[in-house]
DNA sequence: ATGGTGGGTAGCCCA
């Protein structure tokens, strides 16, 4: 197999600025060339620069939010921003796009962090069900017009095999793996032939979990959620050649409680 | 398994 020449990692850190130090352990242990974190959970003016500079990350694209939300790239390789999506047309940071340059270059990556949902499946009585289907119906309409070697990453909020939950059929009416989101991840899956590279690496029906609850009562029984995600257009998706789920993380201190996901790619 | 545990932030919203 093929080494790697460009390494991209996503993450959803669930406050960078709490986990700051935990940012830094994964970047010196695993140290990929990009890394993609969401829910950062900061205006862009707090952002924490600063490890990420001393690290040779010096080169950022930060979308950030006050308080909620938030979406960074940060890259040891030159970037350049290009886009800032709000495909639920409500001012929500949830959305990053930029091209790297140099070595890898040409690829564009897409940092997405997909709505949750709330908690009633029913986009009349729970406005924030019908928020997460229009995101995903616009981001649906976006990538039937890429046109360049795209890899999306992120929280995507969805589990959409019935081997990414520990209970299939116990989930089908949980927000993140109704057949509703899933047919709606499905869609945007198939308006551009995206390969999902977690299961190209770990096919179904293997363990591949990236999520699980910071409830006691479920993680202690492994009741975890694939949700989430690395998807590349088809040419490049042949050239990905390695994929880790880091799940120690998840036994860090004061964790995230999501890990992060990296991909190899032989260029 | 029908509760519970974490974030940011300053009275709740969000995951």
């Amino acid at each position: 197999m093929a080494s790697p020449t460009f390494t991209v990692a996503t993450w959803n850190i669930n406050s960078v600025r709490l986990r700051i130090d935990q940012v830094e352990r994964f970047l010196t242990e695993q140290a990929p060339d990009v890394l993609c974190l969401q829910e950062i959970k900061t205006a862009e003016a707090l952002f924490p620069h600063d490890m990420f500079e001393r690290l040779g990350y010096t080169h950022r694209a930060v979308h950030g939010q006050k308080g909620y939300h938030g979406v960074a790239t940060v890259s040891r390789l030159p970037l350049r921003e290009v886009s800032r999506h709000d495909w639920q047309a409500n001012r929500e940071a949830r959305h990053v796009g930029v091209e790297v340059l140099g070595a890898g270059g040409g690829v564009i990556l897409e940092n997405v962090y997909i709505p949750a949902g709330g908690d009633i499946p029913d986009a009349q009585a729970n406005p924030k069900f019908g928020q997460k289907l229009a995101f995903l119906e616009r981001m649906t309409r976006w990538a039937e017009a890429v046109d360049r070697p795209t890899l999306i990453v992120g929280d995507f909020n969805i589990a959409p095999l019935d081997c990414d939950v520990y209970d299939h059929k116990a989930l089908l009416k949980v927000v993140s793996h109704t057949p509703q989101e899933v047919a709606a991840l499905k869609a945007l899956g198939d308006a551009h032939g995206w390969v999902d590279l977690g299961r190209k690496h770990i096919p179904a029906p293997e363990r591949n979990y990236s999520w699980w609850s910071y409830r006691s009562y479920w993680r202690e029984k492994d009741q975890g959620r694939r949700l989430d995600h690395m998807w590349a257009s088809p040419a490049l998706a042949a050239q990905s050649v390695s994929h880790t789920i880091v799940e120690e993380t998840r036994r860090w201190e004061q964790p995230s409680d999501h890990v992060p996901l990296m991909t190899g790619f032989a260029l």
